[in-house]
DNA sequence: TATTGTTATACTCTATAACTATA
DNA sequence: TATAGTTATAGAGTATAACAATA
């Protein structure tokens, strides 16, 4: 009974504490984002075509937003020229987004700033301790990859 | 060298960790906010009202937001009941911010709410392991807690 | 003069509903 | 009929600039 109690309490204390890592995570990636004028969304959409190129609708699921907000956000990146569209040549409804040379280029600065703004946090820690994190989140980061996250009902 | 290199290389992984963790956990709050019609933002100032009460610029500051989005974000949320303004009786221009029991009693339904969701992942880590990462992950809260974030420049 | 807060304005982000095109 | 995507619409979130009130 009084472990079960102590587990709750440190369960809680976890919780919290993962909630403010992930506030100050976002607060210096809206930070580095917007030095250059990247939102969070857009940040994250470059972010996942890094390494591939989706459809809208399963860029849509992986953000977890409506379709049609998926069509502005990747309007406005192709404006700015960071995505391009293609129409799929297997199936006419289907369009294919990719990010473009400087897409990618963007992302790189991106990632190079991101590793020198986290760098005053992450110094402090030593690399067993690093490693042993990692360990650790494991299981959250699997919970967080199994469900592509929707869109959240009204508003 | 060859140390150096892998210690840059544990950084890295755990740079990308916490990335994801910190989506994981937006995600989640995203969720459960929009169950209650309540936004990222919105969420926050109630949670940093949880226990005191601020003027409008300390707030804005703790949201890293400027005092204009902080004045349409309280106006909102004060339609809603479930916050309210008082002009500070020692100096006629600051406005002080605090939850109402409306305010209050939603914050403990989004708790509760949160406490169920994160359940399933956080139910998968023994109370030891909870113990070291509330450990390992302090010194990156601290870092968090440092500086009160500012808003990013233009858009 | 400097500080605190609000308002006007202009965008981005977001979902819902209605639509077009393809399957 | 069902699916993929876009567009129209409405509202929230955001910063900048201009303003009013107070110090």
């Amino acid at each position: 009974m009084t472990v079960e109690v102590q587990a709750d309490e440190v369960l809680e204390t976890l919780e919290e504490a993962l909630v403010r890592s992930a506030y100050y995570v976002m607060g210096v990636l809206t930070r580095i984002g917007g030095e250059h004028d990247l939102s969070l969304s857009q940040l994250r959409v470059l972010g996942i075509l890094r390494d591939r190129r989706l459809r809208m609708t399963d860029l849509a699921a992986h953000l977890g937003l409506d379709k049609s907000t998926m069509s502005g956000l990747v309007e406005r990146a192709e404006r700015r020229g960071l995505l391009a569209r293609d129409k799929n040549p297997e199936d006419g409804r289907v369009v294919d987004v990719f990010a473009t040379q400087a897409g990618h280029e963007l992302m790189e600065r991106m990632h190079v700033a991101l590793r020198r703004e986290m760098a005053s946090a992450l110094g402090r820690i030593t690399p067993e301790a690093a490693r042993e994190l990692v360990r650790l989140l494991a299981p959250i980061l699997e919970e967080a990859g199994k469900g592509i996250a929707r869109p959240a009902r009204g508003r």
